[in-house]
RNA sequence: GGUGUGGUAGUUCAGCUUGGUUAGAAUACCGGCCUGUCACGCCGGGGGUCGCGGGUUCGAGCCCCGUCCACACCGCCA
């Protein structure tokens, strides 16, 4: 036995016993008469104390410590003369009687403590020290916590977990795929799910009519700090349910992930926004409703009054910045340079402000009159002491832009506050979206998403109208999950194909599977899909999934650590017939 | 594929605006002193391919061009 008690157990009651402690050498406090060591393992720090009078040999050794050794140490517990408040072992230390040294350790590339003096590069580099770190070791634990919260509650609904295969079928929709060549199966190949989509489906068609699985899912799509090539969804499925059944579920679960993690009461329903009155007011599809400043349409109280830019532009809008008035000169600009920025394209702002004398003041005084702009302020609810900002432009861009800068004010003004978590589902999403580029239709959600009943007509008409029976769940303006009650008909699931472009040929050889499936007495169905990382993220304060994975990849999808994706053999290339000269 | 920020001691950074003596700080490390420290303290020491390549110049860490790497974002992510 290594160890008789972990080094984050004892206290003052334990005071006299005999123990022996494993862990590292987190530092050592070397005061020529004696010589302090803090032990580390997971669960804390104990200090070893050694004393040059009493054991004078011991403490020599001692002394020879390095950081990060690993070693076992036996001695007494013992209430300390001096006591630290901020350990929680910080009453007791042991007087040390043995030490053995398991493991020596190369000096650590950086320290290992909490505020550590590593950057990002070289703790990827070094990730299992960076492993060691209070903090990244918290957020593991939280990850964990959130994944057996998570499994209580499905279990408790009667969801049980199936695993679906690694390998499977590439599909050409979605995202691009990471393939697995086929050794047995010369030129042909595996793909890594990107979610499994289809297969939890096919268990639907099978009767198991609550079904989830934590799983990993694979998309070979360029890196964010929200987005790894591999991640970590909940993913989950149900039969005979509505739209309103799967968000009230899912909804309960999300409320008790916040009460169980972090204390959080969510009594109040979640607002449920369409995804038109979402870009309406927000200007994106993944609202932050931790603070209002709604966008407001002005284009009819601005355009044709005589301004050339707001005469020429196809939608005028505008957010109102409560308390915004003193805004300085230098952060105009800097919020006009915000929103040119090419990756936002927007023209300017015109700045209207409502001075605290009741005065309104702006650039475009002299094309609108004083009444004109006191309706405006009267529309988006303008009190002295607030700024207007107005932009104008083609409509999606406008709103777009305009939701950009919403966020960019509430950042400037401390408005997305840590620690409050607005949730809304946002509704109603299009079904199909045009690309311009390959001159067809494609699925906003998947293809396997049903269109809202009344909707189904429009296929044949206008099917950029469709509205999917799709739902999102934002959290401050984060998409933690997404899901849709889908399509179990076989023809409509035909319907939707051939309005993706797709031949009957096509889709057979590609869905077949499914598609064939449905003809044995598929039930209606719908489910919901959540991420992990992002949500575990939220929860714990980040917005970089990269904290809450044990063994994430760089911006390049490199994993630093094991310095992969990295060449093989030519002999593995034969077998897997991806090379044939010799 | 694109935009931006960065790359200088083991590490985190300053120095670059305005080119000019031996490139600094903190921390880590090593040695010495110290019997109640807990971010111990004090004294001393070692440590540099200024990412890489080219150019301008009498002279480049600093200016210019190219390139590689890291991070953030856009495209992309059903």
């Amino acid at each position: 036995m290594y160890r008789t008690h972990t080094c984050g157990e004892l206290r003052l009651a334990d005071a006299g016993k005999q123990v022996t402690l494993a862990g590292w050498v987190q530092r050592s406090r070397d005061l020529g008469g004696m010589t302090f060591i803090d032990l580390r393992d997971r669960y804390g720090i104990t200090q070893l104390v050694f004393n040059m009078e009493t054991n004078p040999a011991l403490c020599e050794q001692a002394r020879t410590l390095g950081r990060e050794y690993v070693i076992q140490a036996s001695g007494a517990v013992t209430e300390r003369s001096n006591k630290n408040p901020k350990l929680p072992t910080g009453d007791i230390e042991i007087i040390t009687d043995r030490i053995v040294v398991l493991n020596p350790s190369l000096l650590p590339p950086f320290t290992i403590e909490d505020e550590t003096d590593g950057g990002d590069e070289l703790r990827m580099k070094y990730r299992f020290l960076d492993l060691r770190r209070t903090p990244v070791r918290k957020n593991l634990e939280l990850r964990h916590r959130m994944t057996r919260v998570v499994r209580i509650y499905l279990d408790s609904l009667g969801f049980i977990e199936v695993e679906t295969p690694v390998l499977v079928r590439s599909t050409p929709e979605g995202a691009r795929d990471f393939l697995v060549p086929s050794r047995m199966n010369p030129g042909e190949f595996y793909a890594l799910p990107q979610s499994p989509q289809t297969l939890k489906q096919l268990l639907m068609v099978a009767g198991y009519d609550r079904y989830y699985q934590i799983v990993k899912c694979f998309r070979d799509e360029d890196l964010r700090a929200d987005r790894q090539p591999e991640f970590t969804q909940i993913d989950c499925e149900m039969s005979f349910v509505t739209r309103n059944d799967v968000l009230e579920t899912f909804e309960g679960l999300a409320k008790y992930l916040f009460d169980a993690l972090l204390g959080i009461r969510m009594n109040e329903s979640f607002p449920r926004l369409s995804y038109e009155e979402a870009m309406e007011k927000y200007g994106t599809d993944k609202p932050d409703l931790r603070f209002e400043m709604r966008i407001n349409e002005l284009t009819g109280q601005l355009k044709g009054k005589g301004f050339g830019v707001f005469d020429k532009a196809d939608y005028v809008g505008a957010v109102c910045a409560k308390n915004y008035a003193d805004c300085p000169r230098k952060e105009m600009d800097e919020l006009t340079e915000f929103v040119r920025k090419p990756q936002i394209g927007g023209n300017g702002i015109v700045f209207v402000k409502y001075n605290r004398d009741n005065t309104l003041k702006s650039s475009i005084d002299k094309y609108y009159s004083g009444e004109v702009l006191r309706s405006v302020a009267g529309l988006l609810d303008a009190v002295p002491g607030d700024l207007i900002l107005i932009m104008a432009g083609e409509k999606m861009n406008t709103l777009n832009a305009l939701g950009l800068l919403r966020l960019e004010i509430a950042r400037r003004l401390g408005l997305r506050t840590p620690g409050l978590f607005s949730p809304l589902w946002v509704v109603d999403f299009p079904l199909l979206e045009w690309d311009e580029e390959a001159g067809r239709f494609f699925a906003k959600h998947h293809p396997f998403t049903s269109p809202r009943v009344e909707d189904i007509p429009l296929f044949d008409t206008d099917p950029a109208a469709m509205r999917a029976n799709a739902y999102d769940l934002v959290i401050n303006g984060i998409e933690i999950g997404g899901g849709s009650i889908r399509i179990h008909d076989e023809m409509l699931q035909k319907k939707m194909f051939r309005a993706l472009g797709f031949t009957d040929e096509e889709a057979r050889d590609q869905f077949g599977f499914l598609m064939h499936a449905f003809r044995y007495g598929a039930p209606p169905h719908g489910g919901i899909a959540f991420g992990l990382d992002r949500w575990v993220a939220l929860i714990g304060g980040s917005e970089t999934i990269r904290d809450y994975i044990a063994f994430p990849k760089n911006n390049q999808g490199r994993d630093m650590m094991l310095d992969t994706p990295s060449p093989v053999d030519d002999k593995q290339l034969r077998e897997l017939h991806l090379r044939t000269e010799m």
